[in-house]
DNA sequence: TCAATCTAGATTGTCGACAATTACCCATCT
DNA sequence: AGATGGGTAATTGTCGACAATCTAGATTGA
């Protein structure tokens, strides 16, 4: 997954860039996107920067307006509340695969991780867990709408709005339960309580952050 | 819906029409996107037909490799397979929304739709039934998801290995229980139902177009 | 003083051209 | 004969430039 790794092309390099810089909020939310600049900045064509931009827009990242220009998306606590409805709806069935699908051996090498995960009390452990069930899915399109087209919009919702430490050690225990119905074979109980998880996390936003409302 | 309507720019005019003969099967499955080609075919420059297929990639349509050049898609029926699994999971989602979110008039015209189809038995109402429901959800990154990167490549399938008469009759008795659980406004029901109608259609094309079993 | 209009600047979409890489074809060798 | 290597042609990625459009600021009028 590492993304600045090896860029096949040029606008690779820049688009791997650019979403980095909007996921981490160095280009503000909202801000323009100029393309005489970033051209100049890259010092690339704008040929590339445009092709970057066009994946950018893939991703979901920008939102681009014939003859206006492409702006980076603005996180409302509204978009978020819907993506976690998508969420439920995807992980859960990806949980559900999972059961049938992940081998005994990714099954013990994912249990591991959690342990760890309670001994140290590293809460970012938490995406390698949902990660590791979409992969078990075996299920290309689903880990293809997952991981590429929400992926990076879900870490810049992660990035802007800040951790929800608050929910990390009932997560992590939602997490051992999801587990041990995977290692039951038990995919419609895994599906119950993926989705479960993931409504609880929605929950918790919705009540702690929609307080100061904004947007719509 | 009519796509060749408006183009605000060459590029979309473009992507439009490739996009149409792709799904058509004009050009067919697996075939290459030559750019000077079909830059002279359009009588445009390669930089809008770039741009153009730089959105078929994002619709799924093509496959790009770096250096090499873009292919349509090959249909794989484990990759159909794949799609009603998510469309399994994504619009069981947008039922239970849409038990809750659609109004009385949308339902009631629903309704109508329905009946028109049973009376003139044309099956090709079956999109606009489950359109209807995914827009009823009130979730845009669902219907993104679903009208947006999957609505072309389904169409693609439909084009290409026929349409599933074989099941009109009793897929439309499946949509009738469906609105009444919308009317009654049972969320759980309605996803449940509509789990069960796609989950039968994906278990309809298993058996039937199965045997043939080509690609993996 | 505020609103509407016009002008100037900047930006986007589009185009043609060039270099590097790839695919294809033919000759050569085992 | 089949596989391997070299050479040529074509294609892709990238670049700079131009015209049409949009944005912002200044100007004019009420």
């Amino acid at each position: 997954m590492g993304e600045l790794a090896d860029a096949a092309t040029v606008a690779d390099r820049v688009f791997d860039s650019l979403c980095d810089a909007i996921v981490s909020g160095k280009i503000a939310a909202g801000s323009k996107i100029s393309e005489p600049e970033l051209a100049k900045r890259f010092d690339v064509s704008r040929a590339s920067l445009r092709e970057a931009i066009g994946r950018l827009e893939a991703c979901n990242l920008v939102n681009r307006r014939p003859r206006v220009g492409a702006r980076v998306v603005e996180l409302s606590l509204h978009e978020l509340l819907e993506i976690y409805r998508v969420r439920e709806a995807l992980e859960g069935m990806a949980a559900r695969l999972a059961a049938e699908f992940m081998s005994d051996k990714e099954l013990n090498d994912l249990k591991a991780l959690l342990e760890d995960e309670l001994q140290l009390d590293s809460g970012n452990s938490n995406h390698d867990f949902h990660y590791a069930i979409v992969q078990g899915s075996q299920n290309r399109r689903l880990s293809h709408l997952l991981c590429d087209d929400l992926y990076h919009l879900m870490r810049m919702y992660r990035y802007q709005l800040g951790r929800d430490s608050g929910r990390a050690s009932t997560a992590s225990k939602e997490h051992g339960l999801i587990l041990d119905a995977l290692q039951d074979r038990d995919g419609e109980m895994a599906e119950l309580l993926m989705r479960r998880h993931i409504r609880k996390s929605r929950a918790y936003i919705e009540k702690m952050i929609m307080p100061r409302s904004q947007g719509d």
